[in-house]
DNA sequence: GTAAATGCAAATTGTTTGCTTACTG
DNA sequence: CAGTAAGCAAACAATTTGCATTTAC
């Protein structure tokens, strides 16, 4: 059986999560890492990760797989919608409000526990531009 | 303007596609290419990844960003609900009927055209096993 | 015959880890 | 002062790319 850790609180993470909290994009761990050096030049992408990976265990933010294998992360823990940009690939946060309901049998196949949609659109910069070329 | 590109014939595409439809899992690239490779064991895991990239491009097959930064492969294109479950990770096609609605206002800032549901849970293997230790 | 696809290996990219030092409680 | 966090660099793992060769149309 694993002890619960008990964490310490550094002057990083505060940072990490403060800038994080100041966008409303959802940046990566190296964006956001580009953010963090302007206040802390020294601080290294490892910092970066391992407080990420941290503040996520801890529930403050929110880690997204991302198309292109990065990870996105979201600095706003309350629920909100996203909706991904087919075109750009970003994730924009948005107003719709969205209900969700499908039936959760019980069995012992599986159990449902909760549930996350995702839209897909156009955001506002890539629908008032024409379609790029083919592909 | 970029010329739209014309596709040849490839018996590695086909092995690769009817391996993945094959089966109901997720694969990814390299347990694919494990799958692929008793068919023909002189194909490249460069070859997988291109074709797996060319299929979904074509909208055969689907492809899943994942937690811990891999991606998922979908044989399986036409719609259908998911689960991941949330201890082992897995992605569980599943028969529930999910209704999602939500209010898609006509505004520049953004517009919705599709979306998916994730539904999280735990599988059949991890719902009969007790917790694993903490964290 | 021309362009697309392959196999192979090397390169790239995102992320994690090991280790020593610094700092928090 | 015990254990967590940082910084740095090296290691890793997933994916992409360059190139010479083969194959499809």
């Amino acid at each position: 059986m694993k002890y619960k850790k008990t964490y310490r609180h550094s002057r990083q993470r505060d940072v990490i999560l403060e800038e994080l909290r100041k966008v409303c994009a959802h940046p990566t761990a190296n964006t956001l890492y580009g953010m963090v050096r302007k206040r802390l030049p020294r601080i290294s992408l490892g910092t970066v990760y391992r407080n990420l990976d941290l503040l996520a265990e801890q529930g403050e933010i929110v880690k997204f797989p991302c198309a292109g294998g990065q990870t996105c992360f979201d600095g706003n823990p309350k629920k909100h919608a996203h909706m991904r940009c087919t075109q750009c690939g970003r994730l924009i946060d948005i107003e719709s409000k969205i209900t969700v309901s499908y039936n959760n049998p019980v069995t012992d196949e599986y159990e449902i526990t909760s549930h996350r949609v995702e839209l897909f659109g156009l955001c506002a910069k890539c629908k008032n531009k024409q379609q790029p070329f083919n592909q």
